[in-house]
DNA sequence: TGTCGCCTGTGATTTATGTCACGGGCTGCT
DNA sequence: AGCAGCCCGTGACATAAATCACAGGCGACA
């Protein structure tokens, strides 16, 4: 179990010969739900493809406050380590399975060369570049726009669309250390979107209504 | 004058054979300061490669406030307009001519083949696309992580940097917009500064010393 | 049962920032 | 000269958010 070929579904783009050298050269990684993937300031020397589960991404602070940026869901590709060219730099993000996952993990030396081989993989690389930017963009617009219940309010969406499920399981905490905010604020906040029957607080997570 | 010939030393990585193209494709747009290049909303179906002055990449919000991203400089391309498959996307952010500035502008349909035909020119997207991607990302942390006080000198470095000057033209208003401030603030913040000895406010524009 | 470690809620206070309301300077135009 | 349209600085105030201090709930475990 867990070669290749049980996630076909999702590499469904790409050519023959491309899922070959995958299967031939891609290793695959389980993770458990907490692990770190990929460290700030670590060299980036893999490829990584979700192919199952859900991975978060995070920019840190010297304090090491984790601010969230986006999920990788199964069948997306951490963009900062699909382009490395010789220069082999150090990630600037933290990388974390959110659940048990499974990761499809390939050198970039071989990657490297797919970009001219492989018109799919060039796609494939192409739009997660272009994704992963553009999910950049709405983040700014969010801090640098927006007052802290729209902030947690967008929060609450994009984990319940990437999850698939409108209960999360997430405490104030975790939330306010993503957001990089305070428990308090987020306590207070959440209560706010409770009364406005935006969602339901369970004694276990969250419920999304109306949002 | 303005043929592309006469920036052959911003281009030298590009092979000879891409060169000849951009020189038979592409096009010269000379942009006066202040000139919108690119407008939020508009569908991109050009390539833009800067070959002269500085450009200014914006997000912008609804109510139209700009936020200041990052410059381009000479020899360096607009990552949106880099990339754009077949599915030409609107564009996401406005750009806008900072100084006189000359462009060189071709057809994205022209393009998307360089990108699997020269291996130079897929060199320069990638590490287009890369650097980009690490100034959102340093932008992010500012944004974040930091009070207007280090956000105001860390814009004010950037600037320098970008200008290769240390006496910069600005406005307290024009700095409070891009940094969605309030020009009441940068004007406080710039007395700290200029107290602290780290800059000198000259009658027209701000003179940086240890910053 | 007690206590530890997690979580939550909430008032009081402080701090950073945004907003309002001034006054005043400089330039260019008529 | 007089006015319009910029720009700047500054005090007073309002607001969002962070911080502090506390109390209490709940499950794990000895």
């Amino acid at each position: 179990m867990n070669k290749i070929e049980n996630y076909r579904h999702l590499l469904r783009d790409l050519e023959e010969g491309l899922l070959k050298e995958l299967t031939e050269k891609g290793r695959i990684l389980e993770a458990k739900a907490g692990q770190v993937l990929l460290q700030t300031g670590q060299n980036i020397r893999n490829t990584m493809i979700v192919l199952d589960g859900l991975v978060k991404l995070y920019r840190e602070n010297e304090e090491g406050s984790e601010f969230f940026m986006y999920h990788l869901n199964a069948g997306e590709g951490c963009a900062l380590s699909l382009i490395c060219d010789r220069t082999i730099k150090a990630s600037a993000v933290t990388a974390k399975a959110d659940t048990d996952a499974v990761l499809l993990v390939v050198p970039v030396e071989v990657t490297e060369n797919w970009m001219r081989q492989y018109r799919t993989w060039y796609h494939f690389v192409v739009g997660t570049y272009r994704k992963r930017y553009e999910e950049l963009l709405e983040t700014i617009d969010h801090i640098a726009f927006q007052n802290m219940d729209e902030r947690l309010e967008f929060y609450l969406r994009r984990h319940s669309k990437a999850l698939g499920t409108k209960v999360l399981d997430l405490t104030n905490t975790q939330i306010a250390q993503e957001l990089n905010s305070s428990r308090e604020v987020v306590s207070r906040l959440m209560k706010k979107l409770s009364e406005q029957g935006k969602v339901r607080l369970l004694k276990q997570g969250i419920e999304l209504l109306k949002i």
